[in-house]
DNA sequence: CGAACCTTTGATGGCACTCAATACAGGTGG
DNA sequence: CCACCTGTATTGAGTGCCATCAAAGGTTCG
């Protein structure tokens, strides 16, 4: 059954939001998007600003209309580590939460779908399936946290840019579900090696490293374009490379 | 108002069960439990054994009695990567999704109450709360695993080892919610490596460190006395050091 | 007691960090 | 439009931390 007879209903600013399809809002008929409408609020910010400030009381919540937003941890000595990127249409903030230790700032200039925290508890009450969309984002932003320790962990610096823009491409397009072959990296290099575990320099080599091996051509710094998707994928280390180990490793997994 | 006069009707197995309490359990009524009770049963697994094998499809679920489980990571040239640690009462499983890449492995003797995942989804419909306290523990998972992203990008292999010894002082005791100071380390060398992302001899070497600098005492490999709490953690990293800096921090976060 | 496994310790080398200098991009004012 | 300036990025040289390789010491079984 098609719900578009419905949207005459729908807030206006909804309509074209990415967040009523893949985001929380899916969760929620129009009478309830015109009750969350009237609370909500649009705003953009520059890249740099912060949007929860670690061991803060979070005042609200937000749905990311566009742009990227960076999860940062830090050390009392000034280390930062960057332990999530978010795209459109995630949900950003914690829930439940008293005041979370991890900070969100805008990597790029970021568009948000604010609303009072009182709103998305007015809301989780109304409809239990908002609670389910909003556990299915916390399921699967711990699969990305995962990967992400694997990399973290395992990898070589090369792998680690290459996963990198790996990361990038899937996740830069909020409309499709396939790997985009060229996109702005919406980071800096700084923000690049906080995120990779890595210092500025080092990352810098290893994307010149891509670029002289024909794999990727980079313009303006941030302007990339991946030539060769599967070489990519090689220097990632995500996919098998040795023929023997290959086939060792099939039979034991069809088992 | 008191639960416990319900008690006679709550599953004998689930009594003295701590799920029932911090667990997702806790969301259930007596009558429910008798119901999941059913259709429940009890295992216990030797250290190594394969609970949930990454890139299968998972056939159920389970709470973790006693004993902990690693989740583990692997890449298709071998390396692997321990991306979280699960003690009682964790529940145990990806709920909604069809195969994780994540395997789960017992790290130590572990003692579990499985029940299908029929039995789950029956007892979700039914209860809106145990989907609650699921998303709970998954916003719990998500702020370890982040936690821990900091840990392997940003810290030395000096840090990370005192790190895992403070993980693990907190969380190796289900019942109390303090620091033990004294417990057992329920992974081999190899399993802390991979843990941390170093190599064995490099935890080795770093236990040792902590050992001749009296912070710990080690005996038999395994059993590790904390003496000396204040520097086990200034050598995690995760407390200031220098007196000027400490300062700098305050004052610029309390604007 | 002996065998298998795990852990520790030592010697050496390589990858990524540090320090330092140069090149580039974007914005402002002349 | 160009000169200037600031923040950002690249490239190079040298060092140090941790991985690698190798061997000996412990622990836990049968």
């Amino acid at each position: 059954m098609r719900r578009d007879i419905h949207n005459a209903d729908v807030p206006t600013l909804c309509q074209a939001c990415e967040a009523r399809h893949r985001g929380i809002c899916g969760a929620l008929d129009p009478e309830q998007l015109v009750q969350l409408g009237r609370q909500a609020g649009r705003r953009e910010v520059e890249p740099g600003a912060e949007l929860i400030a670690a061991g803060m009381p979070a005042d609200g919540y937000a749905n990311i209309l566009s742009g990227v937003v960076k999860l940062t941890s830090l050390l009392p000595d000034g280390r930062q580590q960057i332990v999530g990127l978010q795209f459109a249409p995630d949900f950003l903030g914690r829930p439940f939460a008293k005041s979370s230790e991890i900070g969100a700032e805008a990597a790029s200039t970021v568009r948000l779908c604010t609303f009072p925290r009182s709103a998305l508890e007015e809301m989780l009450r109304q409809s239990p399936g908002l609670e389910h969309r909003l556990y299915e984002q916390a399921l699967r932003e711990l699969d990305d946290a995962r990967d992400w320790m694997m990399t973290l962990g395992q990898k070589t610096a090369a792998e680690k840019v290459a996963s990198f823009l790996l990361l990038l491409g899937r996740h830069i397009n909020p409309y499709a579900n396939g790997f985009a072959n060229s996109f702005d990296i919406p980071l800096r290099r700084a923000d690049i090696a906080d995120f990779l575990g890595l210092t500025v320099e080092t990352v810098s080599r290893q994307l010149s490293h891509l670029r002289k091996a024909g794999i990727v051509t980079i313009e303006k710094n941030r302007c990339v374009t991946v030539s060769d998707l599967t070489a990519l994928e090689i220097h990632a280390g995500v996919v098998p490379t040795d023929p023997q180990r290959t086939a060792a490793r099939r039979n034991s997994g069809s088992t």
